[in-house]
DNA sequence: ATAATTAAGGATATTTTTGTCCTTAATTTA
DNA sequence: TAAATTAAGGACAAAAATATCCTTAATTAT
């Protein structure tokens, strides 16, 4: 479904998103430990959310990534596109590469209403509605 | 979604089970050619089909695969699981080691519905289903 | 200014997935 | 029986995904 980049990407973000008022940065090792990935590879996912201007970073002491913007404006279907390209949201399921209503693959239409479920999933899901329910301890972001 | 194994492996089955009466069984050379994939590596997807009871084979001339059973009785499900195994149907979206109802991911209740919808699907779709519809020129295995 | 801290980014390594090649085994046809 | 055909399977290769290491650049605190 989403690649393990993705995976730590969404957990990431989340974690970032949960930071309190007035303490919205966090280092690459602080989220690395939060979401228990790879710190190095870590490293190398927050550049690319810095890069497609979801993350702002500072360098130096107390320095780290907060959200660019209102966490609420961002959803798991940007992170997605990001990280995974809209392959997700726009590909066949079964590889054909001119899948279309003209030239469907076997699980064209069936596939199509699973794909809208996801991608409407993903669209109305913001950081902030999931970042709220990590602080309340209701969902977790490793283990 | 599905590694492309198991997109393969997919239309492989359709195809096989797209052929006429009195001539069931199709050649590697044929089937790699009616789903465009390559084939050596289609060879090893056939192998762990027939080894899984999905698919029988049959050396020599005029040998080749045939569906093991009723096309009828086979369903997307059970290729899926075969060649990805049941992570697509069990596994946790963000990779969580140990997601569950009371330890959830961030997006453990709003994917459960997707991966419900998805695996209905797939447990609903048979071969027959699809075949007929290639058989038709409605639905298509490559390109 | 200097030292300490932290992200950026290049190079490289490892693992997994995807793909190829070749020999062997089984079956059929002549 | 011999030759031809086709799948099985081992060994290997290439590509992609995942992961590490190290140096540089930027910023802050002393």
């Amino acid at each position: 479904m989403f690649s393990k980049t993705c995976k730590y990407a969404i957990n990431a973000m989340i974690y970032v998103a949960s930071l309190p008022i007035g303490n919205e940065r966090a280092s690459l090792k602080d989220i690395s430990k939060a979401i228990n990935s790879p710190e190095a590879f870590t490293a190398k996912i927050l550049q690319a959310l810095v890069r497609d201007d979801l993350l702002i970073s500072v360098k130096g002491p107390h320095g780290g990534f907060s959200i660019n913007g209102k966490a609420s404006e961002i959803y798991l279907a940007q992170i997605v596109d990001s990280i995974d390209g809209n392959l997700l949201f726009t590909g066949c399921a079964l590889g054909l590469k001119k899948c279309a209503e003209e030239h469907p693959c076997a699980v064209h239409y069936k596939f199509k209403a699973i794909r809208e479920h996801l991608t409407g999933m993903l669209h109305s899901t913001n950081l902030t509605d999931m970042a709220d329910r990590v602080n309340n301890g209701i969902s977790f972001l490793k283990y």
